[in-house]
DNA sequence: GATGAATGAGGGTTCATTCAT
DNA sequence: AATGAATGAACCCTCATTCAT
């Protein structure tokens, strides 16, 4: 990948994650970097393309922190995990910001990327709860609703972080871990 | 509000949750209704305008559903306003389609409406762990972080659901009470 | 038809027969109407359309000259069409242009129009020759090659007649039946 | 001309003769010889430049084949040169598609090459057919009209042979003569 | 000679909005 | 109230051409 290209990706990445899609143009991309507009489509075939480009990095990236919870010591794995998201977020918060607030479903046309990478995150997870029950770790449930309520709440936590100037991720990540294991009421 | 008002409404709320604000033209909205381009004009000031109102009829209709939790029963109360809104999302999937995949901070035009609306569950949800932490029956946590856990894992679930063809929404309600009880693991 | 899709009709058919398709640009259609560029629109689907349109306009308007040679005085009608044809051509410029000097075949996206028109005129004078032959009026021949030949004659006539101030339209038709008559020897 | 050159002419009269002028790139040339659009540069000044070099060489090639036809055997003569530059279309199928379908007239841009070529071919056969009468061996007849139908004739001729996949040059030349000679109708 | 990145003028098209009827 | 023709700003994209290497 040039370096012109790379240069384009994170402007469009930046760009596309404070305005969405739709109120930047590809004017608002190339001015950013002082180039003509007619050198946006020497690196991209079009609008849409670059936006592609833009959430298949985000996904890859995300991916890339995403490591499979081994039976050793899944807590801490799974704290690890956690942190690591979070963590490339925070430092990220442009990449943050495209992966919670895309319009995904609303607009067919870019749905592939992120929708793929959310199955795969479901499903992920799901696996992680049916495991987890099967050796007698996890209680018996319904491990789609658990999956799904288990990343809801870590992505809304994220959205959290990004807003605050120094996020406390530990802190965010103990409190996630602590609702899994005991739930929130008082113990009697 | 005069009829052609409302099924200008209702057109739109269709179509934006649909197709999103920007695959979604003026034309589209008056054809679904056979009526002229100029018509519209006479209703709403703009193609904002409409979306905006879309958006607080839809804020407004979930917010009938939500009662502040009492604190005779908080658990059953807590258990009517969750299956409560997601009754509402399920048969009006439109409306929760908006909730859920506007893009909400990419694009600051209309985030007033529903930001707003936002933040007044999320400091509702931090009120009720609050109050639930002084009278002894909530465990000690971080309340702001434990109300986005909450609120975020609801709204997966409820992305579940209506992707769903007869969704169970009592089972949903339950599993997710069932978290905030117990956690997720095996009692020792 | 509504009379701004007659005019623009009229003002393409003009311009594109002077300057061509492609260095005709929607702008000068519009500009020579002193009309907004978005009106074009409002009519034409694109500039394919119009030019489309205004070929087909072409083909009506000359097979609304082309009458079938019936066999009672097949000359004088022969005749007729002939003149009827030229005089057409002659009266209106833009449309002979249009005509003679479409890149026909260059372009296979507009092709469809007059390729059809032209088959039909081919077929048509093939199909008078090979009556003429069987009714032993006409010598035997290659009626396909008689056809294109007299067919190319009569154009390439037409081209002539088109550039000159006052051209001699029955002159000219009787030199081209002449030849079909007699070739051009002279009688031994 | 350098090799390069020549190459480069090529590779346009074939994307040229087949496409047209717009819709054949300077990328499409380099392109289809796998070299950079730079140096197509090099060797032509413009688009404009090699597209007009493409039909004088055209123009070249038709003019060496077109032989004056000497008063000693005129019919036998004719018939070479027709014979001659019928051979030469449908060997170089995309050097008669040029010469035909050209845009003519309706590109006043590149008109000089070709008008001037057709000029001097139609004031060749005037010259032919006044000479004729002056000997007394062609009728009476206006030279201007019977020159062009002449040249109409064998041009559409040409068009339907390049069409056809093992053309009947000789027969098809007879033809054009039988009607020169005799016209179409059965001796009475 | 050859390259290919960069340029930017120019054209096609969409669509929200206006306004006279 | 309703209409729909007209508008024109705005945007995407193509492509011939230049030029430093």
């Amino acid at each position: 990948m040039r370096k012109r290209e790379r240069e384009l990706l994170l402007a469009a990445k930046t760009l596309f994650s404070r305005r969405g899609f739709y109120d930047t143009t590809v004017s608002d991309i190339v001015e950013s970097l002082g180039i003509a507009r007619g050198t946006f489509y020497q690196y991209f075939k079009n609008k849409d393309d670059i936006y592609r480009r833009v959430l298949e990095q985000v996904v890859e990236e995300l991916s890339s922190r995403l490591k499979l919870v081994s039976p050793d010591d899944p807590f801490a794995q799974l704290r690890e995990n956690l942190k690591g998201v979070l963590e490339l977020m925070v430092e990220d918060r442009d990449l943050a910001r495209l992966v919670f607030y895309h319009p995904y479903k609303l607009n067919p046309r870019f749905d592939a990327v992120l929708e793929e990478f959310f199955l795969k995150v479901y499903a992920l997870v799901e696996h992680a709860v049916k495991t987890g029950m099967e050796m007698g770790v996890v209680r018996r449930c319904n491990p789609e609703i658990v999956a799904r309520a288990i990343v809801g709440a870590f992505m809304e936590v994220g959205k959290l972080l990004i807003e605050q100037e120094s996020p406390d991720i530990e802190g965010a990540v103990d409190e996630l871990l602590a609702i899994g294991r005991a739930g929130l009421l008082e113990e009697r």
